[in-house]
RNA sequence: GGGCGAUUAGCUCAGAUGGUUAGAGUACUUGCUUGACAUGCAAGGAGUCACUGGUUCAAUUCCAGUAUCGCCCA
């Protein structure tokens, strides 16, 4: 900077943020204003922080949402209410092993190399750090967390209330170990549930395959996405209500290249209208085919390792990786005569959430909890309106989910998380315990000798306990009984399912309540052309540049005050100006009657209506009506009309009429 | 393919339950070194309220359809 402008920003007098908001936070701190008391006889208010993922940097969408969240608990902490606001992290299974993988590659081990336990530790170390960083940049923003109640989801308490859970529903019939089609990554080499599987759009191909019938030169032509998967082809299948292949079903066909022989079904799920009404049936890739398997009783041929190449029962294809050897299959098909045809295809394909890979439905052993009677309370909750959506249509987002709900596949292949609390004896009888059984527990065995579930549970099966889990469940109730349920959970749109819907059944489930009254979806947070912020487009604002050079006021208000309530906010630097000018306008207006009323400091009430003059009880009651205003609106968690409410007040009604008018040259 | 949103000034949005001249911020133009604030003050230009029908004395607002865009699910 040079010396000109140095001395122009002094003289200019703005506010400076940076000099003042770190000292007002360490007050703050010091004097344990955010700390709850679970004694008191107040009224409680409380909210759980939606945990960020441990591998995050805090990004402009987390501001958005607890800027929200600090709003509404500052709100209620200064009406008198009994507020905590916890605040914590999650463990993040997939997204935290893969980047300490990485770097093991990078150092040219694997983690099988270093071992479960080395790699655990590691992972920990590399996790506990970026907590630190994460819990002080949410300081930073100036969220007024209960940060003595601060939780992580593989803290002790935590880690027991998922192996109670996991022991509750398995008492109850209600987790069981299935063989069965799951999502599987092969980059993360594990299972993934529904929705963590994202769909992308990409241009492919429709290959039109020919299978030749039993003993004759006609044929049947198959129209498929997946060529490689006719390896593990063993049916082929048409609607029943077909006429075209009535003479067909019960005959055989020859799998083309393999020459293995299979047999013709007719099954409802066959949709005449696609391709050429033959579909090819692949029972152990893919979940429709499955169910067809089972119906008509076929033999389930997994072609695929789990790392995607082609294993023993994809023949000479054998060691192949799963698109190399679609390559040379068309190639092959095409020189022996069996392809028709190829078109183009938009293909939407599951992708995995975390490393974008295309997933595999694979077949394997896997953990599911059945979901149907959870579900039962929680849509009934937001019917009859127990639990309210903000805006309201998430409402149907939800119950439509809820009322489609699929069983819900927990394990993962992971070391990274809390490990299936489920032990295994010699002679395979299973024990399933919160902590290693006990010698009483597993009466005839050693408890030393029986060993641990491999897998570990899906990031989710902690999130989901998240707001009692934080408040001391199941072993220390206190907080429970003083701050259970808690009020709002605000949060992002895309996690209605992953987690809030959990967490409501969760709540029913295990405490017997809901766990919030009301949700709060908030928008996504956008650039200046209406994309959303990504990293991997690095279209995104760090807010802590924003911070540093406005402040966390000013980016706090910024980002309220362009954020319409229920829509989508879109932010570009500039946007922060806006905050940055009010809150010097609030800093300058102070300066401005703190200069005229000196060190007299007003007693507001010994002040005697009589003495008021018009301009006086003009804002008085403009202030009392904006206070209304915001009242309301905050109630209908409309935060941007409140905020633009305070914002006119100051600026118009305060600013440019009251105190112009009380300038001595203006009066009289 | 199913569901849900959106469409109002160049841009981002207000306009809960129809009723004078449709508003704000921002951008733009012009003028201001006025003792809180140029991160400011004052003034100004700017809109066929996506389109087509319907209900009504009256539609940006209510209803139906069309188009375009976006999100979620399959």
């Amino acid at each position: 900077m040079s010396k000109q402008n140095e001395n122009k920003e002094i003289k200019s007098g703005a506010y400076q943020a940076s000099e003042i908001e770190p000292k007002i936070y360490q007050d703050w701190l010091d004097n344990n204003y955010f700390t709850a008391d679970n004694k008191s006889k107040k009224n409680p208010y409380s909210l759980v922080i939606p945990p960020p993922n441990v591998t995050s940097v805090l990004h402009l969408g987390h501001a958005l949402n607890n800027t929200i969240q600090d709003i509404l608990i500052r709100k209620h902490r200064m009406q008198g209410y009994e507020t905590t606001w916890i605040p914590g992290v999650d463990h993040t299974g997939i997204a935290t092993q893969v980047i300490v993988e990485k770097q093991l590659i990078q150092e040219g081990s694997t983690r099988r190399e270093i071992g479960r336990e080395k790699f655990v530790e590691r992972t920990q170390n590399w996790a506990e750090l970026n907590k630190g960083k994460i819990l002080h940049q949410l300081e930073k923003m100036g969220c007024s967390c209960d940060w003595s109640r601060t939780a992580y989801t593989l803290d002790d308490g935590l880690t027991s209330a998922v192996e109670q859970v996991f022991k509750h529903l398995y008492e109850k019939g209600y987790i069981y170990r299935g063989h069965r089609i799951v999502n599987w990554c092969i980059s993360c080499q594990t299972s993934l549930s529904d929705d963590e599987v994202e769909h992308e759009d990409s241009k492919s191909h429709l290959w039109y395959i020919k299978y030749k019938l039993k003993g004759s030169d006609d044929y049947l032509t198959v129209a498929t996405t997946r060529p490689e998967t006719m390896l593990g082809d063993t049916a082929l299948a048409v609607s029943p209500k077909d006429s075209r292949f009535k003479k067909y079903v019960g005959k055989k066909v020859i799998l083309p290249i393999l020459e293995r022989e299979i047999p013709i079904v007719a099954d409802s799920y066959v949709d005449p209208e696609f391709g050429t009404g033959v579909v090819k049936v692949t029972p152990a890739h893919d979940p429709n085919d499955f169910e067809i398997g089972r119906r008509h009783d076929l033999e389930e041929i997994n072609i695929l390792n789990i790392d995607g190449t082609i294993n023993e029962n994809g023949g000479k294809f054998k060691g192949l990786k799963r698109y190399d050897c679609r390559k040379q299959l068309v190639k092959e098909l095409e020189e022996k005569g069996h392809l028709d045809k190829i078109e183009d295809y938009d293909l939407s394909a599951g992708t995995c959430y975390r490393c974008h890979n295309i997933v595999e439905p694979y077949l394997s052993d896997q953990w599911f909890v059945k979901m149907s009677e959870l579900a039962k309370p929680a849509i009934d909750a937001v019917k009859n309106g127990e639990i309210k959506f903000h805006p309201d249509y998430w409402s149907k987002t939800y119950l439509h989910w809820m009322e489609n709900i699929r069983d819900w596949c927990i394990s993962r292949q992971l070391w990274w998380g809390h490990r299936i609390p489920v032990w295994y004896a010699e002679d395979g009888t299973m024990f399933i315990s919160v902590g290693r059984p006990t010698a009483e527990q597993c009466k005839g065995y050693d408890p030393e000798s029986l060993v641990q579930d491999e897998d570990v549970l899906d990031t989710w099966f902690s999130s989901w306990l998240w707001p009692f889990s934080t408040l001391g469940w199941p072993n220390n109730e206190e907080d429970l009984k003083a701050f259970y349920p808690t009020k709002v959970l605000s949060t992002g749109s895309e996690i209605i399912f992953l987690w809030v819907a959990r967490m409501v059944m969760a709540g029913y489930e295990f405490v017997g309540g809901l766990p919030f009254t009301d949700v709060y979806i908030h928008g996504t947070v956008r650039d200046a052309n209406g994309v959303k912020m990504s990293k991997s487009l690095g279209n995104g604002i760090d807010p802590l540049e924003i911070i540093d050079k406005y402040g966390a006021d000013a980016l706090r208000i910024s980002m309220v005050l362009s954020t319409p309530d229920g829509q989508d906010p879109w932010l570009s630097k500039n946007t922060f100006e806006v905050g940055r000018n009010f809150i010097n306008k609030l800093h300058q207006v102070s300066r401005f009657v703190m200069m005229r009323i000196g060190d007299k400091k007003p007693d507001l009430n010994s002040v005697n209506a009589d003495d008021l003059v018009i301009f006086d009880r003009w804002i008085l009651s403009r202030l009392q009506r904006a206070v209304e205003s915001v009242n309301k609106s905050m109630d209908e968690y409309r935060l941007s009309t409140a905020s633009k409410t305070v914002y006119n007040f100051v600026w118009n009604d305060f600013c440019s009429w009251y105190v112009e008018l009380m300038k001595p040259d203006k009066q009289g």
